[in-house]
DNA sequence: GTTATTGTTCAAAAAATAAGAACTATAAGT
DNA sequence: ACTTATAGTTCTTATTTTTTGAACAATAAC
């Protein structure tokens, strides 16, 4: 039963005048046109044709459900059009995770000047750094400064991080800067993001790898605080570059230990789910975001 | 390409949660779900439906799909059931093609008789005595008062008439009452119906049958007006009796040689198209049609 | 770590549909 | 009136589409 591919034979029937010639104009053969319009009436329990040899009357019913089926036949395409055209079009929500303070310092102008572009799109950004599920949560993207676990969803890198270990000049006064990773050990705490590990890994000059344990001052499940924290002189801070870039700049925090630190670089990725068709304007944005940030991000030092 | 059952398909997959429930709701197995779902996604060439293990979430294309399949899927089913109660429904018009005189003399008096029991149809009668082309004119149905010839039609019998020969007492007077066949064939005219015949059947007293032949004062195609000259005494009338029995009645004419006619009953008929589903209310029509003549119709002589 | 549940994929079976030929009916041409 | 041509139906046979059932993969839940 195909209530959509009756009306289509049944609309040709009737605008063709003859089953003979809705045939052709449908690429079949006549002997399937007018089993369909009599299967058509058997289904409907109604006559909608009156058919001699040559001559053809439309019933009451006929042109009822003639009206009716150009309708539907015109919507039910406009609906399927539609999705397309929606799939290719610059406008709708786009729902996206970010981790917290990447999210609201650099994701966010990121957004905003897409926005700028394609106003017809409205942003849903949920904050937040612990791990979501994409699927469960309803998002389109996000985004994730990690190495990659496995998982089914597809990553593209947009960008990447360095890792720094940095203090206030008034803290390093006081407590000494470090010229080394051993130094660290004595008279120094540090500000713990409570995701991150415990313990820091280190290359010395020799070569030889090192993880060093440290008391810790403080620990917070929000950078931008830990950044504050750094800022008074609370104690050393190993943050990612985007989050005290400007305050390296500005003078108020000092990067030591630079060259000791192993594996400094951490990528930024955007997560997606494996669709199979995906969306246009969500290709349009990761591209418009790997450009944004570029090689050479606006929180790079030096 | 079934577009129909994949909407229902789909509405079912995003109310029961899952593919595996849908597919027990829909009485199928998930395999023919999961497949039609994926065939769909691939002729609109956009994810509806973002799915991991045990998680749905609708894409905006999925949201916009389903919302337009509730629509859609009520729609045609309303059209489909709308024809079957329009098919029921004792209303809409009823096209009749029928012979002049019966037709203004004894089935308009049927006609308004039922309409007053069903007022929401509406008639469309045309009064032509010349044999129409029902599938080509539109008709539901036709009356027709003859023998029947071979046809893709289907005749019921509505009533039935009776050929009688009468002429005007004046008439009679002047030229002589006939009593047997033979004597017609000194002294008297008739009045010819166009399409009648131009002999006379009789049967005689002996069973031999005999083909009459006379004058022919005056020919018309219209039964009315052939009745007011034979009342006006121009010649003998060969007529239906639903025609003369009032003038009969009224003793403006006599009739004669009563018992020699030759098959004086002639059935009337009510021809519809072979439809394969009848309309109900046609059907009721001609049920009442027969109930209002019934065996004793009006016209009928003693 | 194990079990249970969900969705996907695949080959085979079943169902629906189309094709092609034969047939009926009737309009048009001669 | 006869022949020819055209339109529609019906039937059997092909073809296509859809469904099934089983095996498999992935991942929540226990």
């Amino acid at each position: 039963m195909n209530q959509i591919e009756d009306m289509q034979t049944f609309v040709r029937i009737v605008e063709a005048g003859s089953i003979t010639k809705a045939a052709e104009q449908l690429n079949t053969v006549k002997s399937a046109v007018s089993r369909r319009l009599s299967q058509l009436e058997k289904r409907l329990g109604v006559t909608l044709l009156t058919r001699s040899t040559r001559a053809h009357t439309l019933t009451e019913q006929g042109k009822s459900y003639y009206q009716h089926s150009l309708r539907i036949i015109e919507e039910v395409a406009d609906i399927e059009a539609g999705l397309t055209q929606q799939n290719y079009a610059l406008s709708g929500s786009i729902r996206i995770a970010a981790p917290l303070v990447f999210g609201l310092e650099h994701l966010s102008q990121a957004l905003l000047a897409f926005n700028e572009r394609h106003p017809e799109i409205v942003f849903d950004v949920d904050f937040d750094d612990r791990k979501v599920d994409l699927v469960e949560g309803g998002f389109d993207l996000a985004i994730r400064i990690a190495k990659l676990e496995d998982s089914n969803l597809i990553a593209r890198q947009i960008s990447s991080t360095r890792m720094v270990l940095c203090a206030s000049p008034a803290y390093l006064k006081t407590q000494g800067t470090p010229t080394t990773p051993q130094q660290l050990s004595t008279r120094h705490k540090k500000l713990q993001y409570y995701r991150s590990l415990e313990n820091w890994h280190f290359v010395e000059d020799n070569g030889q790898s090192v993880n060093i344990k440290i008391p810790t001052a403080l620990t917070s499940n929000n950078g931008s605080f830990l950044l504050e924290c750094a800022i008074k002189g609370t104690g050393l801070l190993y943050s990612p570059d985007f989050i005290c870039h400007q305050a390296i700049k500005d003078g108020k925090l000092t990067i030591i230990l630079k060259k000791y630190l192993a594996n400094p670089t951490i990528p930024i990725y955007v997560l997606y789910p494996q669709n199979r068709h995906q969306s246009h304007k969500i290709r349009h944005l990761i591209d418009f975001l790997i450009e944004y940030y570029g090689d050479t991000p606006s929180w790079l030092i030096d």
